[in-house]
DNA sequence: CGTTAAAAGTTGGCGATTCAACTAACTGCG
DNA sequence: CGCAGTTAGTTGAATCGCCAACTTTTAACG
């Protein structure tokens, strides 16, 4: 005897379902039209370019944009075949590399940000009322910290 | 000169598309482990399951499940594969076609069911005060209201 | 030390998604 | 009628992601 949902939180539900993939298949395609980038592209430009020296491990990096290690690997192959970043080998560690920005990454970076930001606040931020958004925003976290999933 | 999120913003915002990367992927990997079902398969077995005589018109169901008619084709072609549906030739109009559900899709649906309600009980709706998972529904029809998604 | 286990990262194959091009059938309208 | 445009659906190539296997280096510890 299974303990279905209900009416409304089926509805609830559907919707939490469906904003989540129409969003996200949004801001992947506005990025992509506009800049060329794919939304995975975009967040590993950004975490690089948060990063002390522009650089990060690839373990490190792949943790933060929650991919798998082989996932990222092949996302920096296009990327530096893209010329956005480059691989340097780590010396203290020489099974590691670094995913490093180049300028040419980061002036993409920089052309395309503002840009993101704008899709973000007209499809997400300015859409709902300021409580609105942040309970959106905390019942998220509340959902990340019951995965184990650290705050980053 | 952008107007950028302030340090809250977007803390929520990545807490939101952490929270939908997450969360899609642990369905979808609870599903694959305990049915060997991909969340687009299960999500169209439950739409053929729910319509008149268990089937639909493959641009209905395309719509229905946010997808491409070209990757619903796919699908239906992996799904039928599989034994869940059947294509039958829609007499009305010759063009079309309707995915059936079998009845080997349909007891494949009923195994599943209780085990996913069950996944999304314990990572979302039970997480959650009935408050905040309301809130969640809430906004996120807003926002699909906003880019003019039919509430199906 | 030396052996064994674990970690960092890559690779290749396969499944899934997208995009553009295509066929076939229907609709509207002069 | 007849043909122009639209709609239903499929196809194949290219891209992206996942998994399992692999190499190399580091850490653990008796």
């Amino acid at each position: 005897m299974t303990n279905w949902l209900d009416e409304e939180q089926q509805q609830h539900w559907r919707a939490w379902i469906a904003a989540n993939a129409l969003l996200t298949d949004a801001f992947s395609r506005d990025l992509q039209e506009a800049h060329g980038l794919t939304l995975a592209d975009y967040e590993i430009l950004v975490r690089l370019s948060e990063s002390a020296d522009r650089r990060m491990r690839m373990s490190d990096l792949a943790e933060a944009t929650l991919s798998s290690r082989s996932r990222l690997s092949h996302q920096i192959d296009r990327m530096e075949q893209a010329g956005f970043v480059e691989r340097v080998p780590c010396t203290d560690d020489k099974r590691g590399f670094f995913a490093v920005l180049t300028s040419t990454g980061w002036n993409k970076l920089v052309a395309a940000a503002p840009f993101h930001v704008g899709s973000v606040r007209d499809r997400i931020v300015d859409v709902l009322t300021p409580e609105e958004f942040a309970a959106l925003g905390r019942a998220s976290k509340r959902l990340l910290d019951h995965m184990g999933a650290d705050p980053t």
